[in-house]
DNA sequence: ATCGCACACGTTATAGCATAACGCAATTGA
DNA sequence: TCAATTGCGTTATGCTATAACGTGTGCGAT
């Protein structure tokens, strides 16, 4: 379950991302390779897809975007629900774990006899810099 | 808070998606409403933006969707998180409430400084009648 | 060695989701 | 009556994501 050593293309998209203040779209992350010889959506989707089955980088689904994982040295796939915190004004992210919540998620889950794949927990709002 | 009569727009895209099985697209919808006169995503995209203001109607944001509230006769915005679990072979999505989860990503956010204003909570897996 | 396979990559085209910007009509309330 | 608000219709556009095809490279089995 360890990560494989990152292509090229992964590799800069990784780095990308890395780098970044806060979450980035794939068109955004698009126009930032060209320099590197990115022309094409593909060539970030495709190399987003391993980085998100590698467990380095996170999905957005309320913002259509992408963000590093905040824990780069545990494996974000072993523990269990991830949730994020995205301030809507500076675009941080706050990345974070919690047992309680996912046990009693989970528990609700199995009572519906319901089986769990992958799941989304994303809070939009004012981060404590841009509150007012 | 009680919700306004709908117009004749936000009438049929409710509508459409109450008696629809499981989670519709916004053009989806369009599709079934072009015999009642509708012909851009305009008309759709704008009837959902107040059933949604209304909280009649949710997103799911993962799949890019939208569903009529379980729960027609309370009022979603008032009971706090809501979450949704969504079966990835039929569609079906069961809605559900739990004080819990919600106190304690709440206070977690609290504890951040962080103001929250829109949650989403979605399980993507396999229903009981679905899981093998 | 060479064949077959898996995988990454490049490119073009297309599908799917959402909003900008304009103008018109009906409603409301000062 | 006038101004502000709201809903509506239309056209055009932008953003997000994938289909489909072909190329090249590495690597194990025959
Ligand atoms: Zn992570
Ligand atoms: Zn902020
Ligand atoms: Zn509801
Ligand atoms: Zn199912």
């Amino acid at each position: 379950m360890t990560t494989p050593v990152l292509t090229k293309n992964q590799g800069l998209v990784f780095d990308v991302l890395t780098r970044a203040e806060g979450p980035l779209s794939a068109y955004t992350i698009l126009d930032k390779l060209r320099d590197q010889g990115f022309r094409a959506p593909l060539q970030v989707y495709r190399a987003l897809d391993k980085l998100l089955e590698y467990g380095v980088v996170h999905r957005l689904e309320s913002i259509n975007s992408f963000v590093a994982c905040a824990h780069p040295h545990e494996n974000c796939h072993s523990h269990g629900l991830v949730a994020f915190a995205i301030c809507e004004s500076c675009g941080q992210v706050i990345e974070f774990h919690d047992h309680e919540v996912d046990h009693r998620l989970m528990d609700w889950l199995k009572s519906q006899k319901f089986k769990a794949e992958k799941s989304t927990i994303e809070i939009r709002g004012h981060c404590a810099n841009c509150a007012a």
